[in-house]
DNA sequence: GCCAAGTGCGCC
DNA sequence: AAAGGGCGCACTTGGC
C-alpha cells in the first residue's frame, strides 16, 4: 500500500551506471520474493540499498554546485532536503488516507445518474428553434454517442449550429440560444461527474482500513506540485454535495486550511506590484480593485458580476493570456460576456493599472527572448526545459512553484508539531492541507496547522499579508472557521 | 482484443 | 505583436 518515495526520472539503475560506473543486475527484480529468498536475491536487495550510501555524497555535491547568483546564491541542495524532509508527511498521507461515507456516496451517484438520465431524455426531446418540425435529437441520441465529438459536431452542423468544435468554449456562448445545447452541456457535465468520481471512486476503498489511499507523487508536476491518482483526490468536485461525503471518523473532526489567493499574493511580492502590495497590506479585496480599475467604476459601484470579471482577469492575465482566451474563460469560467474589444481593452488596462506586473512581465520575456531554458522560485525550485518554454511556462513556474515550495515547507513543519497530537495528514490540494484529529483537540490542531502555513508562506511573501482560511467540520464540505 | 493519440473536462 | 499554467481520467478514434 505504501509507495511514497520520491518517483524520480532517473532510476537508481541509471544512476549508478552514470556516477558509479557500476551495473546494476535487475534481473531479480522480477523474480519470486514470495518464497524464502535466495542467496541471489539477498544480495540484490543489499547492494541496492548499499548503492545509496556511495550515491549520497556525489549527488549532495552536484545539488551544492548548482547555485543561482540572483536568488542570493541558494543552492539547489536546499530545496532537495525540503523535498526529503516532505517525505514523511507524503508517506503519512498515503498511509492514513480518507474515509468515504459510501451510502451518502451511492445516493448522491443514484441521483447524479437519473439527472443524467433526464439530460438524455431533454436532449432527445428538445427540437432546435425555428426548426420546430425536425427533431434533432431522436436521431441523435438512438443512432448517435453523444459521447463522440465527431458525431455530436455533425449532428449541430447539420442544423445549422454555427460551431467548430463541441468543447465549452464552443458551446457555452450558444446554450443561452439553443436549448439543445444547453442541455448537451448538462448531459456532459453530468457523465463526466458520475464517470470519474460516482462510479469510480468506491472501487479504491481499501478492504482492508475501509478508507481510501491514493498515491501522491511528491513530485508529479514540473513546476513542484504533487500530483494525486488512483483516485485523484486533487480534483473532487468542489461543491459540497461531493465534498461532504468525505468524513472523518466516528470521534473525529476534519480541520482544513487553504491560502487564500496565494498565487496573486506571490505575483504581488515578485513583481512588488505597488497596487498590489497596498490592497493586500490594507486588506482589502484585490478583484473588486482590479474591477474597478478595468471597468472605470468606484470601488462601491463595483457590482458582483464586475467582480466575477474582475477574478478572470486576474487569474488570466498574469501568465500572459491574450484577449481572445481573456474572452472565451470569462464567459465559460465565470459566465461574463465579453466583446473581443472589451477584453482587449480590459486587457490594456489591466497593464496600465499593474504597472509593476506589466514590468515583472518585461523581465521575464527579456529572458526568454535571450532564449533561457530554466527557471527557479524565489525557495530556489528550478525548471529545466530541454527545448525553448513558450512564455506562459516561464511567467507561470515562479509562481505555482513557490506556491508549492510554501505548502510543502508547511507540510514539513506540520509533521514536526502533529507528533504530540493525535491528528492525522489525511490529504493536500496545492494550497490546501486537510488534517483528521479527535475532536476535542480540533481547536488545538486547527491552531497548529494555521500557525505552520502562515509561517511557512511569510517566510517568502513577506511583506505582503498571508491570510489561511481555516475550517473545523465533521466533513471535507460545509464546517466553520 | 490492445495501444496510442486526441478530445474534453474535473481540480488548483 | 502575441502567447494562461499545472495535473489525471474517461471516452472515442484510428491502426493493428
Amino acid at each position: 500500500m505504501l509507495t511514497a518515495g520520491l518517483k524520480t526520472s532517473l532510476s537508481l539503475q541509471t544512476l549508478a551506471q552514470k556516477l558509479l560506473n557500476i551495473e546494476l543486475d535487475k534481473t531479480q527484480q522480477v523474480s519470486d520474493w514470495s518464497q524464502p529468498l535466495t542467496s541471489k536475491q539477498l544480495q540484490y536487495a543489499a547492494l541496492d540499498a548499499a548503492i545509496l550510501l556511495k550515491l549520497y555524497p556525489i549527488l549532495v555535491k552536484k545539488l551544492e554546485r548548482w547555485r543561482s547568483l540572483s536568488e542570493g546564491n541558494s543552492h539547489l541542495l536546499k530545496i532537495a532536503q525540503m523535498e526529503f524532509h516532505c517525505m514523511p508527511a507524503v508517506a503519512q498521507m498515503e498511509l492514513n488516507g480518507m474515509l468515504l461515507d459510501l451510502s451518502r456516496w451511492k445516493r448522491l451517484g443514484a441521483k447524479l445518474e437519473s439527472d443524467q438520465d433526464a439530460a438524455l431524455h431533454q436532449l432527445s426531446q428538445l427540437r432546435i428553434a425555428g426548426n420546430a418540425q425536425m427533431s434533432l435529437l431522436p436521431e441523435m441520441t438512438d443512432t448517435i454517442n453523444p459521447n463522440s465529438p465527431q458525431q455530436v459536431l455533425a449532428a449541430l452542423q447539420a442544423f445549422g449550429i454555427p460551431v467548430n468544435s463541441t468543447n465549452q468554449k464552443e458551446l457555452v456562448p450558444l446554450a443561452k440560444h439553443y436549448p439543445v445545447i444547453r442541455a448537451l452541456l448538462d448531459y456532459r457535465h453530468l457523465s463526466k461527474i458520475t464517470a470519474t468520481f460516482a462510479d469510480s471512486l468506491p472501487k479504491h476503498i481499501h478492504p482492508v482500513t475501509a478508507r481510501i489511499h491514493p498515491t501522491y507523487y511528491q513530485l508529479g508536476a514540473r513546476s513542484g506540485r504533487f500530483s494525486c491518482r488512483n483516485p485523484p483526490l486533487q480534483t473532487i468536485p468542489r461543491d459540497a454535495a461531493a465534498r461532504t461525503c468525505f468524513v472523518a471518523a466516528p470521534g473525529y473532526r476534519i480541520v482544513r486550511a487553504d491560502y487564500s489567493q496565494i498565487e496573486l499574493r506571490i505575483v504581488a511580492r515578485l513583481s512588488g506590484d505597488a497596487q498590489m502590495q497596498r490592497v493586500y497590506r490594507k486588506g482589502e479585496d484585490l478583484h473588486r480593485l482590479t474591477a474597478a480599475l478595468v471597468t472605470g467604476k468606484a470601488i462601491d459601484a463595483v457590482s458582483e458580476e464586475d467582480r466575477r470579471l474582475a477574478k478572470a482577469i486576474n487569474f488570466g492575465l498574469i501568465y500572459g493570456m491574450g484577449a481572445a482566451k481573456l474572452q472565451s474563460y470569462a464567459e465559460t469560467k465565470y459566465g461574463v460576456t465579453l466583446s473581443l474589444e472589451e477584453a482587449k481593452a480590459f486587457r490594456k488596462r489591466f497593464f496600465e493599472a499593474y504597472t509593476g506586473v506589466a514590468e515583472w512581465h518585461g523581465t521575464i520575456k527579456r529572458s526568454y527572448i535571450r532564449g533561457t531554458k530554466q527557471s527557479r522560485t524565489l525557495a530556489g525550485r528550478r525548471r529545466r526545459w530541454a527545448d525553448k518554454p513558450r512564455l506562459a511556462e516561464l511567467l507561470n513556474h515562479p509562481v505555482q512553484g513557490l506556491n508549492a515550495d510554501i505548502t510543502k515547507l508547511a507540510l514539513v513543519k506540520l509533521n514536526k508539531v502533529l507528533a504530540e497530537t493525535g491528528a492525522k495528514l489525511i490529504c493536500t490540494v496545492h494550497d490546501e492541507i486537510l488534517l483528521e484529529c479527535p475532536a476535542v483537540e480540533a481547536k488545538h490542531v486547527s491552531d497548529l496547522l494555521h500557525r505552520c502555513m502562515i509561517v511557512s508562506a511569510q517566510k517568502f511573501l513577506h511583506p505582503i499579508p498571508v491570510v489561511v482560511d481555516i475550517k473545523v467540520s465533521s466533513s471535507w464540505g460545509g464546517g466553520e472557521a
